[in-house]
DNA sequence: GCAAAATAGTGCATTTTGCTCAATTTCGCG
DNA sequence: CGCGAAATTGAGCAAAATGCACTATTTTGC
């Protein structure tokens, strides 16, 4: 997957800005063809570089107002079936393996304190779990961005 | 802000398929009139469902290949003072506060090991930070989704 | 049961899309 | 430097989608 040059992400920013814009406007926005910026965004889709578009669903608006990040420490060898047992809690939005002090990092949305209790008990139950500790998350103090990155420009074209 | 009905989910969850998917062909598949579906993302946007669309960003595709996830410890009075740093930093592309063990978890991308590295003197480097706790993501065991929670229904509807 | 809100249905001008084709420019690389 | 491939451009055109408005009809909350 190679990386993107400067119009794509150029094409991005835009997009961030607001994601409705047509092809149209976009190649007015950037001084380009509106064949150019058709074809690019087509590279763009089949590169994979859109992600789902859950993630851009407020969990708040969903009713799931709480979210907690849980760190788990894992029997090893059970890891595969542990992330099956994990996948069939809703409320499980992520997971990550990870290094260091803990073995997997979940986050999860609930919709009060004493969910998130029921939760972390569906997780602990789970088979292969050693240990979680439960963090809730407080405050959003920066919320998702990649903007700062894009304005960076492209990293080492190659 | 209060939470969505079963139409307005199914409507996310046909998008969740096909985020391009037109106001036209929504309708269709749904059976509702097109100005219904139109008034209803009308409401869906004003009530801020949708986050930033950067969250749909691929950061491998913009050369950011590594996940990783750092626990800081804060001088608790310092807190706001070390927000505005960490924004400062580009690669931290997300932040909360955290009630438990560490204060602040923080998210950031990163092109390889040695930039993890350097990310990381330079968080230390903040005023306000104790320490930290790296973990590198290893792998993304369950990627991002509401799908479950979509299917499930509203959450007590008032 | 009443009033307000949501939905459906219709219509129309304008814009956007999806597609194709040929000409031109830019770029990689020997 | 110069060749060939790739990217970009401009144009055209039919089909589709959008934005808007207006009026019934249905559903909902109280």
């Amino acid at each position: 997957m190679q990386t993107l040059d400067g119009t794509d992400l150029r094409l991005l920013l835009e997009l961030a800005k607001d994601p409705r814009r047509t092809v149209v406007a976009l190649a007015q926005k950037l001084g380009l063809s509106r064949n150019t910026v058709q074809a690019r965004m087509s590279a763009l889709e089949s590169r994979n570089v859109f992600l789902s578009f859950e993630r851009r669903i407020n969990p708040v608006s969903l009713g799931y107002p709480l979210l907690a990040f849980i760190s788990i420490h894992v029997q090893q060898h059970k890891l595969g079936a542990l992330t099956d047992s994990l996948a069939q809690i809703p409320e499980v939005v992520e997971a990550f393996g990870l290094t260091g002090a803990a073995d997997l990092l979940v986050r999860v949305v609930c919709t009060d304190a004493e969910d998130l209790f029921r939760i972390n008990g569906k997780i602990q139950a789970c088979d292969g779990v050693e240990r979680t500790d439960t963090s809730l998350a407080m405050g959003e103090l920066i919320p998702f961005r990649l903007n700062p990155l894009l304005q960076r420009g492209p990293r080492h074209t190659g």
